[in-house]
RNA sequence: GGAGGGGUACUCAAGCGGCCAACGAGGGCAGACUGUAAAUCUGCUGGCUUAUGCCUACGUAGGUUCGAAUCCUACCCCCUCCA
């Protein structure tokens, strides 16, 4: 096992908080692999690199030979987490919950080694206990302190609707905890509350309270706003090579660092000296091609990875065209068709005034040759490459 | 139930009878430059076979006017204060 101080500095890289911090640092000096749980809702599986920074932790903690525990909350599934909702959550059925944890599995071993992850279900406990064992553990909190939640609290003071179950929710994640022992639980930021019930939960059933860690929602690509599909900064994990790749290369220099501190699986000492080398000059670009490349092995692979790399520098620093331009066929009226009409029909615009306003702004160019007119007339019978701006090309037979 | 305030393009936000396809900001796109799809600078940012032209758009439906996002009426929705 990695020394103390080391997996600390490791295991604390990122995180927004550790609950309490001399806590996690007392249990790594038990010097015993630690049970780390992390609770997954089955919903969504649509996973993007966002959400990969929690499992990046579980990660570290695997490799410094803790035992990880994949919890799957079937049973709180059931409830639908109401954390940062401003509405009840609709439950889902046994089906989907069914789906979507597999697809979970087959995201998260991109990262985690899977012969050392633990997966369990939450229903395994949960369905066993009765009501009775359900009331009790009801006893074990009060209104009050619920109410003490952010989400919670907005909600009845605005008059707005909480149903019972719905705080059901934190005290079944605690107990899940009990039920695994758990030495540290990691959530994300909005989970703070539902891993501190845990620890109060533990207490009560006179377990060493667990560590609580969360990690921060990381900035998508414009460096500012929260990583989200709809927002549509993000990285999807499911993204191709080429594009994931060149989602890297179009973030800023700063949120590089950013990235590589949550995404990247280098050591700390490797980033600083690789951040000590782009101050002595070398160029930003490069490193940042290394996290590309990183990224993109994780999720593909490193044939693919280096395919995108060469493929962006052929395309981009020097300017080629891509290998893969598609072929579009258009039909034409008089034996001509005005070039505005025919790169809306080859969906390289989404209109003819665009197609309009691209040519005048120069972003139009025929086999390779930029034109100005835009009220160009071509001939039937004729096949050229179009391309708009630096990243749309199609290739145009008119018929 | 009473009194006010507001609903404008992807988002925020001006405009309050003609100069409004609508200021400005953000976002997006393009160009230049470069060290990259970073940063910076500049431009563009309803549609239409390309027109000093037409069409559609300022919550919805009507009305006044030569002319309305701007004025009037009704309706819908949001917010604030009072009961």
């Amino acid at each position: 096992m990695t020394g103390i101080k080391e997996q600390l500095a490791e295991l604390t890289r990122g995180t927004a908080e550790v609950l309490p911090v001399d806590g996690l640092e007392a249990k790594l000096k038990e010097a015993r692999p630690l049970v780390v749980k992390a609770g997954f809702d089955p919903t969504a599986p649509d996973l993007h690199i966002g959400h990969t920074v929690l499992i990046n932790k579980m990660r570290q903690f695997q490799q410094f030979g803790h035992d990880v525990v994949f919890l799957v909350g079937d049973f709180t599934a059931m409830i639908g987490d109401p954390s940062g909702k401003n509405v009840t959550r609709p439950p889902l059925s046994s089906e989907e919950i069914r789906a979507n944890a597999a697809t979970y599995e087959k995201q998260i071993f991109k990262i985690l080694d899977e012969k050392k992850t633990r997966i369990e279900f939450n229903s395994s406990w949960m369905d066993k206990m009765d009501a009775a064992g359900l009331i009790k553990l009801a006893a074990r909190h009060t209104v009050a302190r619920m109410l003490e939640r952010d989400d919670f609290n907005k909600r009845y003071t605005d008059g707005q609707p909480i149903s019972i179950h719905e705080f059901l929710y934190p005290l079944v994640q605690g107990y899940d905890s009990v039920a695994l022992q758990a030495d540290v639980e990691l959530g994300g930021t909005d989970q703070t509350f539902n891993l501190l019930v845990g620890r109060r939960l533990q207490q009560d059933y006179g377990q060493e309270p667990q560590i609580a860690i969360t990690t921060p929602l990381l900035e998508g690509l414009d460096g500012v706003q929260k990583m989200s599909k709809s927002l549509g900064n993000y990285i999807g994990i499911t993204d191709p090579p080429g594009e994931m790749f060149g989602k890297i290369m179009s973030i800023s220099d700063d949120l590089m660092w950013r990235y590589f501190e949550v995404l990247s699986f280098r050591s700390l000492k490797d980033i600083a000296a690789l951040r000590k080398s782009v101050d002595a000059g070398m160029n930003p670009r490069d490193a940042k091609f290394e996290l590309g490349i990183e990224i993109v092995a994780r999720f593909h692979s490193d044939a693919s990875a280096e395919a995108a790399r060469q493929e962006f520098v052929s395309r981009f620093q020097q300017g080629a065209m891509p290998d893969d331009i598609p072929d579009v066929s258009l039909g034409c009226q008089d034996g001509k068709l005005a070039i505005t009409h025919l790169l809306k029909g080859a969906g390289l615009v989404s209109s003819t005034s665009d197609a309009t306003r691209m040519i005048k702004q120069g972003a139009v160019k025929i086999d390779g040759q930029r034109i100005e007119d835009y009220s160009l007339q071509l001939d039937a019978g004729t096949t050229h490459t179009y391309q708009v701006g630096k990243r749309k090309f199609a290739r145009v037979s008119l018929t």
